[in-house]
DNA sequence: CAATTAAGGTACATGATGTATCTTATTTCC
DNA sequence: GGAAATAAGATACATCATGTACCTTAATTG
C-alpha cells in the first residue's frame, strides 16, 4: 500500500516541479513560497524547512534540472571536431544545450539573482567559469597541435563565447538557432581567437 | 514665502532622489512605493498618481538621471579620434561613461526588470541599440575613409562592444577600469574588426 | 476670491513573509 | 511488533507592501 504522505525525494521533486512550473507559466516574481506549496500540494512550513529563502529553491531547482538534462559536466561533452572552427561550434552548441536544458526563464531567473546578490552566486559562478575556461584551453590546445595558432588565448577571449551567449539568452530572450551560432563563429570568435598578432 | 507643500517638478525631483537613494543603499527590491514615500517625506497616494508600477518610477529615474549626467546623446559626443583603434577606445569610453552617470545598480535593476518584463523596455532598448549601431557606423565609415578596412561590420560585430561593457558592468559588477577598456579593444574589438577575409 | 488642481491623510481587503506551536503520519530500529 | 524519532501537515499571528477608495487641505489659476 502506498503511503498517503509523500517524503524525502517524491516530495522534493514534487516542490521543484511545482516551483519550475509556476516559473515557466507566470514568471520568478511569482514563485512566492505561498503559491508554490499551493501548487506541490504541501504546505509552506515544509518549504520553509528545505529552503530559506526563494533563491535558495531556485538555485536547487537549476541544479535539478541542468544535472538531469545534460548528465554531466560539460567539459566531458565536448569532443575534438578536427578543426578551430569546429570545436568553437562545439563549444557554442554544448553551451547552448545547457541553457535550453535548464530554461530560459529560468537562466533570467538566476541571471537576476546574481545581479541582485552577488555573494549569493559567486561560488557558482567562479566554479562555472573555471569549467568554462578550462574547455577553451582544449580547444586552444588543439588548435595549436594541429598548427592553427601560435599565441595563447587571453582570459577575456576564453570567456567571450559564454559571455556573449550568455547576453543572447538571458538579456536579448532570443531562441538562439544553430544559424545563429554559426554567425558567432564567423563573425566573431574565430576572427578573435585566429588573429595571429 | 515659501510654500509648505512642494509641488510639479521640486516633489518629483524629490521622489526620484529618494528612490535612487533607497536603490544605491538598500537594492532595487526594497524600492517599495511605501519606503519612497516615507523616504520622500511625502504619501504614498502622490507616487501612484505618478507610476503605476516600480517599474515605471525606475524608468522615469533612469531617464532622469542619464539626461541629467551625460548633458546628450551619446552619438553626438563620438569625435574622430584619428584611428580605428583610438576610435573604438572612444566608444567604450563614452558607454562607459553612461554607465557611470547613471549608476551600476541602477543599471543592474534595468537588466532585470527588461529580463523579467521584455515588453516594458523593448521600445526603448531598440532605440538604444539603433544610436549604438549608429555610432559604430560611423566608425566603420572612419576605418574606411582611412583605408584601414574595407569590408562591413556586420550587425553582430556592431553590438559587440555594447553587449561586453554591459556584461562587464551589469552582470558581473566589476568596476570597469582604463586598463579593462584597453584590454577590451586590444584583444577582442580589434581582431574583429580589423579582420579582412 | 472662487474654482480647480494636486498634495496629504486614512482606511481596508488582499496576499506574502517569517516564526511558533501543535497534531498526525511514517520510518527506524531495538 | 511497538516505542521513539522524524518529518509532514495545519493553524495562527504580527508585519509589511499592495491597490484602491474617499476625504481633507493647501496652492495655483483665471
Amino acid at each position: 500500500m502506498k503511503s498517503e504522505r509523500r517524503r524525502g525525494e517524491e516530495l522534493e521533486k514534487a516542490i521543484l516541479d511545482a516551483a519550475y512550473e509556476i516559473i515557466e507559466t507566470s514568471g520568478y516574481e511569482e514563485m512566492t513560497f505561498q503559491r508554490v506549496a499551493r501548487q506541490a500540494q504541501t504546505s509552506r512550513t515544509v518549504i520553509y524547512r528545505r529552503y530559506e529563502t526563494p533563491v535558495d529553491l531556485l538555485h536547487a531547482l537549476v541544479l535539478y534540472r541542468s544535472t538531469r538534462a545534460m548528465g554531466g559536466r560539460m567539459i566531458d561533452l565536448f569532443r575534438d571536431q578536427g578543426s578551430l572552427r569546429a570545436d568553437l561550434l562545439e563549444v557554442v552548441g554544448i553551451y547552448q544545450r545547457f541553457f535550453d536544458a535548464v530554461g530560459q526563464k529560468l537562466m533570467s531567473a538566476v541571471m537576476t539573482e546574481f545581479s541582485r546578490n552577488y555573494e549569493r552566486f559567486r561560488d557558482w559562478f567562479e566554479r562555472a567559469l573555471d569549467s568554462n575556461v578550462r574547455m577553451m584551453k582544449i580547444v586552444e590546445a588543439n588548435a595549436k597541435r594541429r598548427g592553427e595558432i601560435t599565441h595563447d588565448f587571453t582570459e577575456m577571449q576564453m570567456r567571450l563565447p559564454f559571455d556573449l551567449l550568455r547576453i543572447e539568452n538571458v538579456i536579448r530572450h532570443e531562441r538562439v538557432t544553430a544559424a545563429y551560432l554559426t554567425r558567432l563563429v564567423d563573425e566573431v570568435l574565430l576572427p578573435v581567437f585566429s588573429k595571429k598578432h
